[in-house]
DNA sequence: CAATTTTAGACAAACGTTTGTCTAATTGTC
DNA sequence: GACAATTAGACAAACGTTTGTCTAAAATTG
């Protein structure tokens, strides 16, 4: 149970107080040359020295003993609902790499949306020493007890900056590239209600839509619950969709591996894409351009949305002042899955011959 | 510059001094009550006191002073080569699956194949208070300071356990899967060199095919070397082998990623899969599944591989000894990206009108 | 040369815990 | 009732840093 020297045998690890009593100084002195602490004045000598023997025993400061003194520890936590796949892994690179870059470590937590991990995290987060927290797609009830930067948050909170994607205008290009198509029976996708851009990418539809004379048609909405990142999530409403034998030319889906599930769902019925039916994605994920057929959809800048998060809360955390709320601008990705829509009479054929 | 209260104005946060002051107790008392410590009698009425002052304060013991007294500090590092989707980021999601699960919080490293990262990190991960090490695809010239576990590394260290997979199956299953559906002229892949399963993955094909009286010919292997996670990766390869004029009828690919680029360059060169070429991944990764065509491919649990490091290196922390090689079997995942292969005549009629 | 300033560094407190040792009060035993 | 044993808790050192205060020696000034 006891374990003496838990893996190298050496004398455990260089320290100041080990260093200090090598070069016969005292630890402090050791401090003040290693840190270059201005105010003091150690002749170059011994700076030398100092830093010889550190050089030479592999001297690294614990962080740990140097928070405890009140110093940042240059770690922050990153808390999001799910590992793997998709849309949060792309923020959580965005904010990761732009950390490494700056020489900051960070935690990665995640939460499955539950609220009793959501809640205790930033505690936990806290009692490890970390400076701040970027929040990616979470639904945080109270401002953490941290400096805090949320991506996508789910609603706003009083000193907690958010970076978000401007979904009006991520409507308007989607719902605009499928009208100039020409298409009119569009059916529509209903994020899980667990994530942050359901509802007001669902009203940022409704709105572009009516604005572009476009009718929404209730019976075509698909509404997806299923608490997955693989495309499933968007097959049974689909094939449910098909099965109904309502006619649709086009459909809008929440995210771009909704789309993939789509579009197998559709080929599985016998529907080509684009040539009978267009689906559009969105968040343009790595895999989306290398579909067959490659997705057309709407980029989000997720990388550089977990990026802008990430400086912002470095910002916040030397103390400048950093704004409140943050837009991020879409962009729309034409690929092969979209086409213009066919005429009613050459549908209808097509949908009798596949529903049999 | 100076901060005075970072965040909230309120004083600091609880700690066990405070409590202490509170209750009229000394810390030491307060430490062993919630800490349970064994062999201190305390009267049932001053835990319940404590306890409930505790709780009034949200009073969390600072992981960083209690690490400092040498207790562990339930973290660990994960090293990886990047960021983003794709096989690492699956590994990932089961190492930190299972930390997550164990009450532990895990620092996420990544180092893109650079040497003085990969050999800096360990050092600023122990600075920072960590218990130990998974790194995963990772090429660590030695033994880190910390106790470790690696998968798939590149090569074995002495007191470092190491997952990995078990390759000899794995090329048994595709070829022998590829062979039984008649195929004899199979395009190779080799992965780029930075990763650790490209030689071991490479020289299993090749023994493999002798054994099946495959034969492999020079002329079909492809040479990855693109350091990207994208399906390019393959694009360009498959794309000269196809000008290049020579037959195959499959391609045995690195892994998924690279099939879904190889499955594009086909299909933009006018070979449809698997009617005319049959396409073999490797990783299974989520989204396999649900390309057009599914992939045929073979699985790596990966996600296993990574809960599995973590598993073993939490109960080397606990003191236990654990093996040096743990390695994890293949599965062949049959989908739509294979089919039997057409005869040579038809084959080269193809090939004729494709070239022009 | 005496007085002052600067230099080079030591010393000690502090950060928030854990834990070994100590003590006063209470309880139990004969 | 005298003694021992237990109980309830205080006290202080330690972990590895940082940093404010102090001091002896050296250098500068008049």
């Amino acid at each position: 149970m006891h374990k003496s020297s838990s893996n190298s045998n050496g004398p455990r690890h260089a320290n100041l107080k080990m260093l200090a009593e090598y070069l016969g100084l005292s630890p402090s002195t050791v401090s003040f040359v290693l840190n270059e602490t201005p105010g003091r004045s150690i002749p170059e000598a011994t700076r030398a020295r100092v830093k010889a023997a550190a050089e030479k025993f592999n001297y690294r400061p614990s962080m740990i003993a140097r928070t405890l003194q009140g110093k940042r520890m240059q770690t922050i936590g990153i808390l999001l609902p799910e590992l793997g796949e998709g849309y949060h892994s792309q923020v959580l690179s965005g904010v990761g790499d732009l950390l490494m870059r700056k020489d900051y470590f960070y935690f990665t937590v995640h939460h499955r949306h539950r609220k009793e991990l959501v809640s205790a995290y930033p505690g936990l987060l806290r009692a490890r020493g970390v400076d701040g927290i970027v929040a990616i797609d979470t639904h945080l009830e109270e401002p953490p007890p941290l400096p805090t930067v949320t991506v996508a948050a789910h609603n706003p909170l009083p000193g907690v900056s958010n970076v978000f994607l401007d979904e009006d205008h991520a409507a308007r290009l989607s719902l605009t590239h499928l009208r100039d198509l020409g298409h009119k029976k569009i059916a529509f996708m209903h994020g899980q209600p667990f994530s942050s851009d359901a509802d007001t990418r669902w009203l940022a539809s409704v709105n572009a839509a009516r604005e572009l004379g476009l009718e929404l048609h209730e019976e075509l909405a698909i509404y997806l619950s299923k608490d997955s990142h693989s495309p499933e999530i968007s097959y049974p409403g689909i094939r449910k969709l098909i099965k109904s034998g309502r006619q649709f030319t086009a459909v809008l889906c929440f995210n771009d591996v909704a789309a993939m599930g789509t579009i197998r769902a559709l080929h599985e019925a016998g529907l080509r894409v684009p040539d009978d039916v267009s689906v559009l994605g969105f968040d343009d994920i790595q895999s989306a351009e290398y579909q067959v057929p490659s997705l057309t959809t709407i980029r989000q800048p997720l990388q550089k949305m977990g990026s802008t998060a990430a400086q912002l809360l470095l910002k916040k955390l030397s103390g400048e002042t950093i704004p409140e709320a943050i837009q991020v601008e879409p962009e729309l990705v034409v690929r092969e899955s979209t086409a213009p829509a066919k005429d009613a009479a050459t549908r209808s054929a097509v949908y009798r011959a596949v529903r049999r």
